[in-house]
DNA sequence: GCGATGCTTCGGTTACGATCGAAGTATGAA
DNA sequence: TTCATACTTCGATCGTAACCGAAGCATCGC
């Protein structure tokens, strides 16, 4: 025994509600300050501190300074994608934090993961998305096709680009809401901010909740329908 | 705030040494009893007692009566690639549980990861079974080509059959030692049952090491040739 | 039936870490 | 320079949960 990494370091930096909730809140996508993770994990600002000391340390946080602020996001993609997988299996094993039922709809039709669509609209795009053939569901794991390449370039999404990055192009990722696969990877990125860009949807400054407009609603639903059989 | 899974309560399940020392035992696929697992994480029975009722409460394990004894396994595939996923993520950052070095040379080479190879072996496999075009590494996952299918009916594993499960057939996973990915799903869970079927290796009583016999180590080696370019 | 083994439950101790008040450092504004 | 804001470090308290000894069930062998 005693062979191999050592899981029990991290599964406790994640075990404290506090450090849990600033972890969740960051999945936001969005950078926050230390006064501002104190809120959410419902902590005064010198707990806040050291927490964030230990979740830097661990490899789970990255921090920026700026001016007096100190800005903090999760690490890397790695981190992130550790902490949607736990709150995947948190969801399929029914540990929630409020008691369940319809207490946010707008955060289950559309909302951000780190930095992608997640949520009904999440789900809907990679199933729009694939029985349309634009992504091939091959295996378990996804690709985009030629035919894909060449709708989204009609949408304003340039692939080519994003194949320079060393990020994968497609990955899927487990939605907690919907039980079901979402786009993530550098696409899924570049989808949501197009969208983002076309004024379809704005991001709601409190909450991870992604707001569509009138107009942006109906131009989503058209562009991604739902496979009718 | 407050909406969304509760990832504090696994975190903090698998956050106690005790407990992640008998979930990473439990990921080399064999049933244990309570006094096993007492022993892998240096407690005595009355202690584990209650570490186990935790884990089973939370989901990440299962339970079988048989005499009276009581075995316990990981509850199913999903608790398997979460513990998998934060071995991967731990390793990443530097979290061992051992000064690093060379401490268990037959465990980097090959060993069972829940139901399947890996280790510097699997990650061999792995790439040999793409390289030779039997295994297709399509977007950011991974798929059997008609070529593979019939190439594998030559070594004796019986793709039929393994696709009438609702598992999936080929699926990645990261590596600890190796930092590279290696096979799972049922796919790499038949390869391994063959290899053990053929009498080419035999599972270590005490480690999670396989140990591959000299004629095995020659077979394997030969069946899967590394990429010489 | 009896004793032995495997495991659970109970009770009490102990240690670790989360918490906050207070004081200290750094950056910016005036 | 002085004050204010953002954050860190120190020190002390306090609660929780890990831990084990002892006792209680359940199952097996005899």
């Amino acid at each position: 025994m005693k062979e191999g990494p050592d899981i029990a370091q991290i599964g406790a930096l994640i075990g404290d509600p506090a450090r849990a909730n600033m972890l969740a809140a960051l999945t936001g996508g969005r950078a926050l300050t230390a006064t501002e993770l104190a809120g959410v994990g419902g902590i005064t600002l010198q707990t806040a501190s050291t927490h964030l000391a230990k979740l830097e340390a661990g490899g789970l946080l990255a921090q920026r300074k700026q001016g007096r602020h100190r800005y903090f996001t999760l690490a890397d993609e790695a981190a992130a994608r550790l902490i949607e997988s736990m709150m995947g299996f948190a969801a399929g094993r029914g540990h929630l934090r409020h008691r369940p039922g319809p207490k946010e709809p707008a955060l289950r039709k559309a909302r951000i993961c780190y930095d992608h669509l997640a949520g009904d609209y999440g789900v809907r795009m990679l199933d729009s998305l694939i029985s349309s053939g634009s992504i091939d569901a091959v295996g378990d794991g996804l690709a985009l096709t030629e035919k894909g390449e060449s709708d989204l370039k009609c949408i304003g999404v340039d692939v080519g680009a994003l194949r320079s990055s060393r990020r994968p192009l497609c990955r899927s990722c487990l939605d907690w809401s919907e039980r079901r696969a979402h786009l993530a990877g550098s696409l899924g990125k570049a989808l949501l901010a197009s969208f983002l860009d076309k004024g379809w949807a704005r991001r709601a400054t409190e909450s991870r909740s992604i707001l569509f407009s009138p107009e942006g609603d109906r131009q989503f639903l058209k562009l991604f329908p739902l496979e009718t059989n």
